[in-house]
RNA sequence: GUGCUCGUAGCUCAACGGAUAGAGUGUCGGUCUCCGAAGCCGAAGGUUGGGGGUUCAAUUCCCCCCGAGCAUACCA
């Protein structure tokens, strides 16, 4: 990318410049020091180094060192000009022509790295119980966790998407007793929850159990009569069941495709647990205290140590968690990340714990810590986990839709808390962002379809031929001019806004770059954008259906460039690209 | 109390330790005989919560306050 090769020559012309003595006292080239970013302003140019960090190598001004590598810079095609410690490079036509050239070649695997150290990668995330509907926060880690995959396959990795089933313990239980009510309750027995507050948190009073009660009754109508027809074990079964398919559902609906459900029950059911409990006492890292067994975790960077197994010998949802850990390793993966909601924080130093004590390398373990999500419903908040005012992510996404939803839980940091404001996702006007980048796309399909249709004449009734034939447009693409952006360059007015766009699509590399390298999803969603708002300005001022055939082409080539570039990004962030609105 | 994550324009958010702190939205003002006006152009809007420190340079790093969310289980 550009980015990399003018750190490069700037690198290259300071060795000239040290081998000529004219950098002060600076010996060699300090690495890491220099990098290379977009100016603030502009009109600077289009890339800038700052070289002042230089300063204390060579004990001369930053505005001397600058002229002095400045000067021993060869860059064809390229404008330079220092200002104080910047070095500024402004590109011509050669590098960006050759930019354009390969989107227009590369097409959707544009932007793929030749080469990376691959990984293969366990992605885990939202990994719900399976005893309720999904709620917002889950929408959340549903979209950026399925982006990220997308992100790091396209970069390159060997990823697997696994969904935890938090299918044991007491709430199985819960969720059984919770059904049997319903079910008594549709039978027409006069029964309900606890009203004591204490009681009822041993239920599940959700009336998404209901249709579940109704269905099984359904299902069983001839065997009422059987003893089992309400055994807690079997309803819990059975509720549990219902809840994961209406679980895969949705994920599946809302463009989430996970590779693996991995069943805690199945865990503790094959003996991984116990074992990896003997694994950690073998090892010497257990100990009896107080009639429970505690794992030393805070031999290992946890602030205190836990209890792997209760008095009453049942283990805690950490053992299992560890056993789960130790699974994954044990399946060769070289890195496991997990998204996790930031009420699970505490967990990290326990889990990193485990892995150290089994003698893995904990940094393996790279746990993505995604603050909670506020609903916003008439510009107030409303606070989740309060049971009446939940709202679920199906409620969700059937009052906004899918490309919203996602769009809007992906767009900002991970570490900040998001406030989904559902009156702004659902407007389908310029408020909202979704659509404002959707139409970019819109526009450039309508452009290309416009571009080859033939039109009547209103006033004649004649034919008017379509401005370029289909072939000349596959062309474009296929087999073009080298040359075909010149007249782009040659027009004074417009040049402006056609250069920004296309060192717009320039930055898509290093965006995938970073996005990729720090698992930062949501700079995809500012990214398309911004390349939104460059090609939104470039068709303002440049009419790309034009007389001028070769002026026509080169902005058809640009218009066809911006368009795979938006449907890359939409694609890696699960949102649609549509061709019409 | 302690730990984690935060605090930036009216609102929602950006900003590898670097140039005049930027976008969107909202407000105000322009702009359609012509490829989609769901667009574009412009204006106003800031003591980056407060105070110290490190640095040539701090929104960014360190310390102390103030404020918010989360976590501090032999629950899952």
């Amino acid at each position: 990318m550009l980015k990399d090769f003018f750190g490069a020559e700037v690198e290259k012309a300071i060795e000239k410049a040290v081998n000529k003595n004219q950098l002060g006292q600076m010996t060699e080239c300090p690495k890491g020091v220099l990098s290379v970013e977009k100016p603030k302003n502009l009109e600077f140019g289009d890339f800038a180094v700052n070289v002042s960090a230089l300063a204390r190598f060579a004990k001369l001004s930053p505005t001397q060192i600058a002229q002095e590598i400045a000067a021993n810079l060869d860059i064809k095609d390229c404008e330079i000009n220092v200002i104080g410690g910047f070095i500024n490079f402004k590109t011509g036509f050669r590098l960006l022509k050759d930019l354009i050239e390969e989107i227009l070649e590369e097409k959707e695997t544009f932007a793929k790295p030749k080469k990376i150290n691959k990984e293969k990668i366990l992605l885990e995330y939202v990994s719900a119980n399976p005893t309720g509907p999904f709620h917002i926060g889950h929408g959340r880690w549903a979209a950026m966790g399925s982006t990220l995959a997308n992100l790091l396959k396209f970069w390159g990795h060997d990823v697997t998407q696994e969904f935890y089933i938090n299918d044991a313990g007491s709430q199985i239980d819960k969720l059984g007793q919770s059904l049997k009510i319903r079910i008594q309750q549709e039978l027409g027995e006069k029964i309900d929850f606890p009203t004591d507050e204490a009681e009822r948190k041993n239920y599940y009073t959700g009336e998404y159990l209901i249709p579940i009660a109704k269905k099984y009754i359904q299902e069983r109508r001839n065997r009422k009569a059987e003893t089992d027809f309400l055994n807690v074990k079997i309803l819990a079964d059975y509720a549990k069941n219902e809840m994961e398919n209406l679980q895969k559902t949705l994920l599946k609906d809302f463009g989430v495709s996970f590779d693996i459900f991995y069943s805690e029950q199945d865990l503790h059911d094959s003996g991984k647990v116990e074992a990896c409990v003997k694994k950690l006492k073998e090892m010497g890292k257990l100990y009896e205290k107080d009639g429970a067994i505690w794992f030393k975790s805070s031999d290992y960077g946890d602030e205190q140590d836990r209890v792997i197994k209760k008095a009453d010998g049942s283990n805690t949802y950490l053992t299992a968690d560890i056993a789960y850990h130790l699974d994954k390793l044990e399946r060769g993966y070289d890195r496991l990340i997990n998204i996790w909601g930031a009420d699970h924080h505490g967990y990290v130093a326990r889990v990193r714990a485990s892995i150290e004590a089994l003698g893995y390398d904990p940094n393996k373990l790279e746990v993505l810590l995604g603050q909670l999500v506020n609903l916003v419903i008439n510009g107030e908040e409303v606070r989740m986990g309060k049971r009446k005012n939940m709202v679920t992510l199906d409620e969700l996404i059937e009052e906004v839709g899918i490309d919203a939803t996602r769009f809007w839980m992906i767009m900002r940091n991970i570490d900040t808390t998001l406030d989904f404001d559902i009156e702004l996702a659902k407007t389908a006007s310029d408020e909202n962002p979704v659509f404002y980048v959707q139409y970019a796309h819109a526009r450039a399909c309508s452009i290309l379809r416009n571009a080859v249709a033939e039109k009547i004449d209103t006033q004649t009734g004649q034919k008017i031929p379509a401005p370029i034939s289909e072939k000349e447009l596959a062309e474009l693409s296929e087999n073009y001019d080298k040359n075909i952006l010149a007249p782009i360059f040659e027009e004074k007015e417009t040049f402006d806004s056609a250069r920004k766009l296309i060192l717009k699509l320039e930055e898509y590399k290093s965006l995938i770059k970073f996005s990729a390298e720090n698992r930062q999803v949501y700079t995809i969603c500012r990214y398309v954008q911004e390349l939104a708002v460059d090609f939104h300005s470039f068709y303002t001022v440049s009419r790309v259906i034009t007389e001028d055939k070769a002026m026509m082409k080169a902005r058809l080539a640009l218009v066809t460039a911006t368009k795979t570039v938006l449907k890359n990004a939409l694609d890696l962030l699960g949102v649609s690209a549509p061709e019409k609105m």
